[in-house]
DNA sequence: GATCAAACTTTACGTTGTCAACATGACGTT
DNA sequence: AACGTCATGTTGACAACGTAAAGTTTGATC
């Protein structure tokens, strides 16, 4: 029974911390891939704990609760967005740039289905945790600069605040209901590229001076 | 213990079918009300069955199970805003028409809170449910004819689908992250009203031709 | 090498969703 | 009017879940 935990003694890549070499990633990892199988719904703390390996109370040591690891995989969510915003970012032009930023969301969004599946779930996040807001708000101030940079390049009067906050939700909007939308319609939408490069173009346009 | 359910021998306004007027309705108005205060994760059928004075299975008479239920709830809601859409159509001006038709999304979410809370949450719903998919393109067609309103009037070109797609989807995202962005950047974000009338604007002019 | 705390397991308890069995009321048929 | 039938609602049971408490193992530090 123990002969399990112990039958890969050396492969000292990391420095590994304690038993695990890594609990809290692996949780995050098999918490992303769950909710990404069968979506907030289907989650359970237990199963997590049974893909990773470990005992159904190992979890609480690292995360508290349920709300805590899906609440440290949100903000890992947003890390992985801001720092896709931010390589977008090094696009100069700036109506390219913001372009770019449209699609580094979507994209992001779809290989990381499951943290954008919890991203926006308020019911089931804390919503006061540090790390949740500090790369929450990192995300944001990437989208904000390069709207800033945009209202430099065409329209001084441009409000940034108000224009980034249509870019996110329109993005956000997309990425969550295209599959809906599809199957209302009946599988037959419009592809979610077509629509995002229509929409930044419409935006673009949107925020240029009359 | 029996006389709670007797103590209202006339009032026979509807034709009360059988023991209790109407339990499904009843159900899902308790549904919808622990949900808009919970959010889709602190819902629990044992839960709503207390709220509406019955027994923990009694719902699955009605329903069959959790999933039955909140798939109605959704249709219900997909309902409210086909209705809704319907009646911000009658304006005539087509301009004005779709400008009617994104504060009726926004004031139909925010009215009924607790049915956009799943509406397009396919992980909760029977997604080939006939009435969700009734009611869902129902709302989507209202939608859609004034588009088409819009299109003849302003630019034959139009692609309706695609144009549909993103003011749908720019409008639920509006109201699926304005809580979430408030909160990130510090209760400080623009309100939402403002953001819709200025994202009306955008997307008109946008639609029109070059 | 003994000690201590962190990491993990085991056990236990209350709640949940769902199923099967049961009771009750309404309605049509004869 | 009696009866059978089915929709309606209740009760009891069971496995899975989240979480807390207590116990066990491991790594690090003195």
């Amino acid at each position: 029974m123990k002969d399990t935990a112990s039958d890969r003694p050396p492969a000292a890549e990391q420095t590994k911390p304690y038993h695990h070499r890594n609990l809290p990633a692996a949780l995050r990892s098999a918490a992303a891939d769950l909710v990404g199988e069968r979506g907030p719904a289907g989650f359970s703390l237990r199963e997590v704990a049974r893909r990773a390996g470990v005992s159904h109370a190992a979890p609480a040591h690292h995360f508290g609760d349920t709300r805590g690891l899906l609440t440290s995989l949100a903000a890992e969510g947003f890390e992985r967005l801001a720092a896709a915003l931010a390589a977008a970012s090094e696009e100069v032009d700036p109506v390219q740039r913001l372009r770019n930023c449209g699609r580094a969301y979507v994209n992001t969004a779809l290989e990381s289905p499951g943290h954008f599946a919890v991203i926006f779930q308020n019911d089931l996040l804390n919503e006061d945790d540090p790390d949740l807001q500090h790369h929450g708000t990192e995300a944001m101030m990437r989208l904000i600069e390069s709207v800033e940079a945009l209202r430099d390049e065409i329209n001084p009067a441009l409000d940034v605040d108000n224009a980034a906050t249509m870019c996110w939700a329109t993005m956000q909007g997309l990425v969550a209901l295209t599959p809906t939308l599809d199957h209302i319609t009946g599988e037959q939408g419009p592809t979610i590229d077509v629509v995002i490069d229509a929409l930044c173009t419409l935006m673009l346009d949107g925020f240029r001076p009359r």
